[in-house]
DNA sequence: GATGAATGAGCCTTCATTCAT
DNA sequence: GATGAATGAAGGCTCATTCAT
């Protein structure tokens, strides 16, 4: 007597709890130190009920970080669009990314953490491959908005279009992550730095890419 | 005839075949993933030896990231000495730091890893005291090298000190980072990109810290 | 269908068995020399299914114990019981005691080994506590059966009653034990004496609390 | 070319410097939790130099489990010789044995731990063997005054000579272990009680031996 | 005689995953 | 579809004892 399956809504309303419960679990205590019991717990189901939406521990976890890199891609085209000009959309990416961190910071921390482990990281592994796709359209964005740059004349010419997309895509991730550990560790900074830091660095990007005349 | 005390050439000679094994274990499969057991195997001890030389599985992994540290540090001092002004000494320190990425991949690895974790760190364990003041002493030296490139005007003026010293220091570790997990991720890059774009990180620097005229 | 949670008898049956063999090898071998996969493997479980039942070795040992107190409760109320004025109940719970010790060797040593290491363990765990508990419960039935004694005439008036209470506690307890380890010792001993000792320790009581005329 | 054995005294000496030691630490934290290395160090010698002394770690224990019944032989025998009758001497032997606990209360406990622990005995080695030997030896002191204080008239004659020996035996010495559990235990019991207990034993013993007129 | 570096079995405990129900 | 009891490998660490020097 075969029961017929539950709807695609039901399942994604499922995945979404348990998803909702492991962020924040991961979150406080990190990807080792948080057990599928704790989420099952958490999610009130039995712990074999998660394994019937994920695969295994790792694939939940990658849920999350495609997630995140989701609502990062949104967050960067809303911000986009209320710009005109390459140069202030492309400044506006960056502020989307600070505004990422600040906003979500249990999201963003999977999206760092993901990227900080690729040693462990398997290509066989489909969730594996999306989410570096996922990572990878995000950087277009980036490379497109320099192209218009050089073709609306809001950023200088004299700077090679491929590698600028590479730095600020690099400087800028890594900043904010530095940014991050930093900030816990180094509270002997001056506050006001330690505040105003990634807001100065949107500015020194501005001076540094525009024109000069 | 008394079983003399291992010399200390002798105990330095053990702690350095254990620390290259675990080095290559760490590095490969990162320091969850390998085992103590693992680590006497390799090092053709038996587990308790090790024990004898680290007294634990943290304490051997730090000191590694100490043993880091120092490498960079010298690395970097000796590239400042080559230079005369502070600019060129800042640039220098840049160039230091990616030549340690680039010479001492391993190293490099742990004390980034280190980086990202001190946060959880045990602020009693000596170790961990010592590691993170080596690496204090590390942006001490940026900070200095900025005040003489105000004195001696090889660094614009219009600039606020503290802030910029956080921001290439959080800016270059950072680039160098996100450089090192894009270049296995996004194998797609163009590649005379790939392999210049620290450089051209130096130059844009450069360019971005010399008063204008 | 759902696996349901097992049935508190089922749980029972489970701990029982796991209790049961945990019981002769700690009997056996001591509390330190036994480990808990000696304990798995004799309750024919894997090692992590005894951790599914008790928490920790600790908790498995106070389990036994506590069970042995209650077994030692209901032989010593049940003696009680059959005595009607106080002295006979006073000596009859010294024969339940006694009798605990003939019927229940095992649990007789781990209510005695407890009391030798009470002083170390921890007064945060809960088993530790309720165990404590009920063997204070046990020595309460004691003093308010020296209060009843002197009340009803049947022991002599000129004996400090908190002075008694603690004197045939200790004396009880300790006779028993000593008795347990010379026997087994001293194997010269006058075998009468050996078999007959406890009843006549009894007696001796006796003779020592009843009022002379 | 063969070196000269050390002399006899200086072994003693240096057996002696362990067993001091060891006592120390055995005393403080138990059997089970001091280890070879720690009495090594405390003794100032390598830890090979202890198996040259005592052949394992339970050979060195029972050293301290013997050198404590001689020393409760030697003050039972000068408690003994201060009284003139019979039942006076067995008093003081009491008084004796209740006074090593007070005095030697390290030595007490490696006696009465080692008494606990039957189970771990092993009646093939020598130093189990001599400890229980001496122990006998102490018994019959007790069982000779016995038959003495039946002859001097100073005991009572309507008890079976053999039974009371073992029950004084048992008795006193239970009593005492218990009250030294009980002691640290409960605290809330009456401080006179507490204090006076073992006198207050001692008494109650001259009550019931003496004979009634 | 003395040393202490080396050994490695053994300990308790955790937890991702499986599968009978 | 859902459950959660059961599994057992694996992990870090300790320590009595040995033995080459």
């Amino acid at each position: 007597m075969p029961r017929r399956n539950l709807s695609e809504e039901e399942i994604q309303r499922k995945k979404r709890i348990i998803m909702h419960e492991a962020k924040k679990l991961f979150f406080e205590k990190g990807f080792e130190n948080t057990s599928m019991s704790e989420i099952a717990k958490a999610s009130k189901m039995a712990k074999g009920t998660i394994y019937l939406y994920f695969s295994n521990k790792k694939d939940l976890y990658f849920s999350l970080v495609y997630e995140g890199l989701e609502i990062l891609e949104k967050l960067i085209i809303s911000y986009i669009q209320k710009e005109k000009n390459a140069l202030n959309k492309i400044l506006s990416m960056g502020r989307a990314y600070i505004q990422f961190y600040r906003e979500y910071p249990d999201y963003y921390s999977f999206v760092i953490k993901y990227e900080s482990e690729k040693a462990d990281l398997d290509p066989e592994e489909p969730k594996v491959v999306s989410t570096y796709e996922k990572s990878e359209k995000i950087y277009d964005i980036l490379k497109l908005l320099i192209l218009k740059g050089l073709e609306d004349g809001s950023i200088r010419k004299d700077i090679d279009k491929d590698k600028l997309a590479a730095l600020l895509w690099l400087q800028t991730i890594g900043i904010v992550q530095q940014y991050e550990l930093r900030k816990k560790l180094y509270e002997n900074w001056n506050e006001f730095v330690a505040e105003s830091i990634l807001d100065f660095y949107i500015d020194f990007m501005k001076k540094t890419l525009e024109p000069r005349d």
